[in-house]
RNA sequence: GGCGGGGUAGCCAAGUGGUAAGGCACGGCUCUGCAAAAGCUGCAUUCGUCGGUUCGAUUCCGACCCUCGCCUCCA
């Protein structure tokens, strides 16, 4: 079997061949942040999404161009810059920096390119040159530009790839804003806008005079400048299926600058919702978590990702901080058997095992089934636990079994757990409480007991003696 | 109204035309001076409802009910 994955432009699942002849390098966009306010969980959802699908490519061999655009020019920007008499380099600096930490902190491998909207605005104006050359894009009244879905279909292009579109039914026009209605239809959407006094110091010139981009051009001008006209792989939340991706396909299929019989994107990847009690987590209504909010409450990055990969992406799931328990004690129980194994293999190297590696891959060629494959790592433990119990791994087993793991979890991210051994003063007092138990003196061994609890160290007394594990 | 998802044990969540993965919670057990921790173990005759096809359906078909998302900024 192969890598196998859901396109959302045929709907189905299908194997994945990248474009390169070779079949080794793989183009990879994936739509990054708006950097207007902190990011939530429900945003974090995707973009770890895309950390596993890039994480697995490589696993499977290739090697991935990593692209993750950083939109930094939009109304909400510009509308708390004006607000907060700032400039937009320093507002959106803020943010960026924020998300960027956020994905460190979920253990997310940094993308290899993060260009910005505003550094590639001589790009985006000669896309929408290209397309006002081929009669598809036209400047309006107001000095906007609008691309023309009616002219792109007259070109024999396809508007609707993504979702099936019925103009006669859609509610399109009853939520037009008053600043688009020098727009020949409904439809169309801005390529550029142009300056309005409100935008203060952020515009740039252009040929339609000053102005700034519209919202879905970037993603096409830095995908095709990084990625090359056509790509492998686009990926982003299923809210930007439509209108966001559709307009970047009819932005970027409707320049004309792919070969013959190509397309702009082969594959496209929708990543479904984070709910929380059954809604979309989302800014508007108010029910969103930040990574900060969950650091606060004493949650690790690494217990968020987990819980954000245990789901299928392309199902919902409902986030509840119940559930981040539900996965901190599943992963506790992953760490302990990982150290137990570290205890037993010491420095021996070995191999992993074939036949969990195996297993797990085919879990995830079949469109990332990450609940399956997350089924073949905890049945895992449950044996590797009961052969530790029965005393039944040698040292080269356990060593073998931590390549395994190491193998699975280039993908899943995961890591292994901080562990900082106890400080020697309390190995001493661990000493001198086995003393005292051995004396039948409990009163002072439970002294003692209750003294490491205060200092932050539980002791567990296990068969082969104490341990010390931080609370 | 149009389009697209989803309804599987207390909760989260895979899956298949042949009789239900995994995680959490819960119960039992092992270990222990007692605990804790940890580990093992048990836990859905049943997959929204009603029909149909079939030797056999949770899985296919039809109808219905409920629910979420997109059609507006949105991961």
């Amino acid at each position: 079997m192969s890598f196998h994955i859901f396109n959302s432009l045929s709907r189905s699942v299908e194997a994945f061949i990248p474009l390169d002849p070779a079949g080794k390098k793989v183009g990879f966009y994936c739509c990054g942040p708006t950097v207007h306010d902190f990011a939530h969980i429900g945003n974090f959802r995707t973009f770890v999404f895309a950390d596993l699908v890039r994480r697995y490519l490589e696993f499977r061999g290739y090697t991935v161009r990593h692209v993750m655009n950083i939109t930094d020019v939009e109304d909400k920007i510009i509308k708390r810059v004006r607000e907060q008499k700032t400039t937009l380099r320093e507002y959106t600096g803020t943010y960026e920096a924020a998300f960027l930490d956020d994905l460190n902190t979920l253990q997310c491998l940094p993308p290899t390119d993060l260009p910005h909207a505003t550094g590639h605005i001589a790009g985006i104006i000669s896309l929408i040159e290209k397309l006002i050359a081929r009669d598809i894009a036209y400047k309006a009244a107001d000095g906007s530009v609008y691309f023309s879905i009616e002219k792109y279909q007259g070109c024999g292009c396809r508007y609707g790839q993504l979702v099936k579109l019925n103009f006669e039914e859609m509610r399109v026009g009853e939520r037009v804003s008053a600043d688009e209605y020098d727009k020949q239809s409904l439809a169309d959407f801005a390529l550029w806008k142009s300056r309005v006094p409100e935008d203060g110091e952020v515009f740039w010139e252009s040929p339609w005079g000053q102005g700034r981009p519209g919202w879905h051009i970037e993603c096409s001008a830095m995908s095709m400048a990084l990625l090359g006209p056509s790509f492998d792989l686009h990926l982003g939340g299923e809210d930007l299926a439509f209108p966001h991706h559709e307009d970047e396909i009819a932005q970027s299929e409707g320049a004309g600058v792919q070969a013959a019989g190509k397309r702009f994107v082969k594959y496209w990847m929708h990543g479904a919702h984070l709910l929380v009690q059954g809604k979309k987590m989302s800014k508007s209504l108010g029910n969103f978590f930040t990574l900060r909010d969950l650091l606060a409450r004493g949650f690790t990055g690494r217990e968020v990702r987990y819980l954000l990969i245990s789901a299928h992406y392309r199902e919902t799931f409902n986030f509840t901080l119940e559930g981040l328990e539900g996965a901190r004690t599943a992963i506790g129980r992953l760490d302990e058997c990982l150290s137990r194994l570290q205890e037993l293999a010491g420095a021996e190297n070995a191999t992993p095992d074939a036949g969990l590696v195996a297993r797990f891959t085919e879990a995830l060629d079949t469109d990332l089934n990450v609940s399956a494959a997350w089924a073949v790592v905890f049945e895992w433990v449950r044996e590797t636990n009961r052969a530790l119990a029965a005393n039944g791994i040698s040292a080269p087993q356990a060593a073998s079994s931590l390549a395994s793991w190491a193998r699975l979890d280039s993908v899943l991210g995961l890591g292994r757990a901080k562990v900082d051994g106890p400080p020697l003063e309390l190995s001493a007092l661990l000493d001198e409480r086995q003393a005292a138990r051995k004396a039948k003196d409990f009163k002072r061994s439970d002294a003692i007991r209750d003294e490491l609890k205060a200092k932050g160290w539980m002791i567990e007394d296990t068969p082969k003696g104490p341990r010390l594990k931080r609370l």
